[in-house]
DNA sequence: ACTGTTTCGTACCGACTGGTATCTTTCTCT
DNA sequence: AGAGAAAGATACCAGTCGGTACGAAACAGT
């Protein structure tokens, strides 16, 4: 499709890592959360100069939304997707719960960063969070559809509207995230977790 | 008791109303979270010197431990209360259900202050710290001993030992309170607190 | 070599934070 | 009246925040 248009731009050459930005920035949000890290700090840790940060992301709202995005892309994404594949009810939601609480590697952060932007919702700016607002409901959908079909193959009874119970697993994954995050002990949130889903699968 | 002693302190008469700055500052913790409300924020609201609130106080962190120990004097304790009242179990779930979800009066803020402590755990002060936590102590064993007696009296099977009920009831109504403090749909929370307490109410 | 273009980063801005030094005011006791 | 004690409040501290003005630097085209 391209012709290789080695051509260079006319002034001089960006040196700006907007990944590597990217990713200090998101890693910071994530493990300690939306207000405790700084845009100051991020170029800190990122040793990258502030106007150069904003000559990229052109603000903290911009920068907090590219995070997301990337969040949204690498984490999120995958996850959701995996309530597309037709398996087992029990076995999707067990894969879930065992996701949510067990970090998916060492090095990673415990936790979720969208569930940690959820709660400081009030105070991100507006980009920042209407893009929460549109994952939310995104998410909600696919918890609609993943309920619909188990239900439709009889593998759940449902206790309640679709719509309220996607809800529901929507708001209880979201506290074992946040449990999680806090540091609160990994088998009294799995015990919580599994009183809390009972309702799905017990008639 | 007391002799009425009358005699004044040596120095300058206080005119400091610890009790005023007491009630400002609890109100925009409650209304608005803790991290949202700074010192000075309070000062200007309650009228007050920034050098008299911390000479009443000594600093931020005993402020708020001052804040929490008026809201749980106010609020928390009588709440706890009815839950050694020995009424049925139904009885007394629901009424706390309604009493998380309704704010008590029209002008009291939504929520509950001492969940939002908890949320914001990480960034307390040691004193008030330590004050959340031993109330979050507190709390389990208040709900540990409630259910203990329904379970004695047989009005409801535990799904789990009590000490895992007692903080699966501690986690449903933490997150209840912060949702309605989020500003979240008050009948929405209450269908999904059905679900999560039903298996409670439902062998 | 010069011009125009683009990116670079230092060094700053005003606003705010939690906290205090300091001087004045108002009292009691001698 | 004077001394000592306690509380009053102004005016400040260093530090951080999100954000930017601006000159130096590095390139392409001429």
């Amino acid at each position: 499709m391209s012709s290789e248009p080695v051509k260079r731009a006319r002034g001089r050459p960006k040196t700006f890592d907007r990944d590597h930005a990217l990713e200090v920035a998101m890693d910071g949000y994530w493990r300690e959360g939306i207000e405790a890290v700084s845009v100051n700090e991020i170029c800190r840790r990122a040793n990258i100069s502030k106007p150069g940060l904003y000559r990229e992301f052109g603000g903290e709202d911009e920068l907090l939304d590219a995070a997301l995005t990337r969040y949204y892309e690498t984490v999120l994404a995958p996850v959701m997707a995996t309530l597309t594949e037709d398996r087992p009810f029990r076995q999707t939601l067990d894969s879930m719960i065992e996701y949510a609480i067990t970090p998916a590697s060492p090095e990673s952060p415990a936790g979720c960063m969208f569930a940690k932007m959820r709660t400081a919702r009030g105070r991100l700016g507006p980009k920042t969070g209407e893009h929460v607002d549109r994952l939310c409901d995104q998410g909600v959908a696919v918890f609609t559809t993943w309920l619909d079909k188990c239900a439709q193959r009889g593998e759940i009874s449902l206790p309640d509207s679709v719509e309220t119970t996607a809800g529901y697993i929507d708001a209880q994954l979201n506290l074992i995230l946040n449990r999680i995050a806090a540091g609160e002990n990994p088998e009294t949130v799995r015990k919580h977790a599994t009183l809390a889903f009972r309702i799905l699968t017990e008639p």
